[in-house]
DNA sequence: TCATCACCTGGAGA
DNA sequence: ATCTCCAGGTGAT
């Protein structure tokens, strides 16, 4: 197993996590929640904020052990070697929340440009370093947002949902905090409850904002992932839509095989996988 | 409980 | 140029 654990942004930004970060010379920046980040890639150093992010990062979990509670197989273990620098991040929870539900049925381009509009349209402008940014909408904006102006960021049939999704958290229906206690399978129906998320956009948020890292989303990518690898420990037989009762079948079984780390056994498999198929991350 | 299908939108390929 | 297909799914029949 490689041993430098340090992080790579490059790595971490482009995989699939996050969509407001760019790249403006040496340094990313990026938008989590009211937050603008400022971080230069190489070597690692966080600009701004000053105080160190180590929530953001997951500078709290032991690395160590995870990395070898997951590296069941020499898969893993490959793709932990190769991209030894891939962190999971711990996300601002209303910004993941929103983000995965403009995500169904979309591209990764596509993504970024509506969360950008939404930025632009209902966030507080910030300037740094002589460059301006947009923080992210608070829910209350997005809750009274009128259908026209959502619909011109872009989100099309998603914008009723993302109206929805933002009253509910901004009438406190859905409390991140209480989710983030809540044990997997009941924070997981809880947010299926919301129009516009079903199981791939709950595990999404679980794992990258709530805490939740047995999460292990599964979409086209890593059901292909475990039809070509797997199939025999998974029974996994198509990539096609996965149904309500095989989609938990098949996470407990994910759970049995990976242990309670899967989630990141699902980033480290994702990012390799994408990166063979020379996917792009804009 | 399960299989099909429509869905906003912009970019890539025919 | 114009069209079709599809992209990290979901909800309604």
């Amino acid at each position: 197993m490689q041993k430098n654990h340090s992080i790579n942004l490059n790595l971490t930004i482009n995989s699939g996590q996050v969509f407001l970060w760019d790249k403006f010379g040496d340094s990313w920046f990026g938008i989590d929640g009211q937050d603008l980040l400022v971080i230069r890639e190489e070597p690692f150093k966080v600009i701004y904020p000053s105080k160190k992010i180590t929530r953001f990062f997951r500078e709290d979990d032991n690395l160590e052990r995870i990395i070898s509670e997951i590296t069941k197989d020499n898969l893993v273990k490959s793709a932990v070697n190769q991209f030894g620098g891939l962190r999971l991040m711990r996300q601002e929870p209303f910004q993941c929340y929103i983000s995965f539900i403009c995500s169904s049925n979309s591209s990764i381009q596509n993504i970024k440009r509506m969360l950008k509009n939404l930025c632009k349209k209902f966030g507080n402008k910030i300037e740094f370093d002589k460059k301006e940014f947009f923080t992210f909408p608070i829910p209350e904006r997005l809750a009274n947002a009128s259908n026209r102006d959502l619909i011109s960021c872009g989100l099309g049939f998603r914008a009723k949902y993302v109206k929805l999704a933002a009253k509910m958290v901004y009438e406190d229906k859905l409390n991140f905090e209480s989710l983030t206690k809540n044990d997997y399978k009941s924070a997981l129906e809880e947010l299926k409850l919301i129009p516009g998320i079903g199981n791939k956009v709950a595990d999404c948020i679980l794992l990258f904002s709530l805490d939740n890292l047995e999460s292990f989303p599964l979409d086209r990518w890593t059901q292909r992932i475990l039809l070509k690898y797997y199939s025999k420990i998974f029974d996994v037989y198509s990539e096609g839509t996965l149904t309500e009762k095989k989609y938990y079948e098949l996470h407990e079984k994910i759970v049995d095989y990976f242990g309670q780390y899967a989630g990141y056994s699902q980033q480290f498999l994702f990012k390799m996988e994408r990166d063979l198929n020379k996917k792009s991350w804009l």
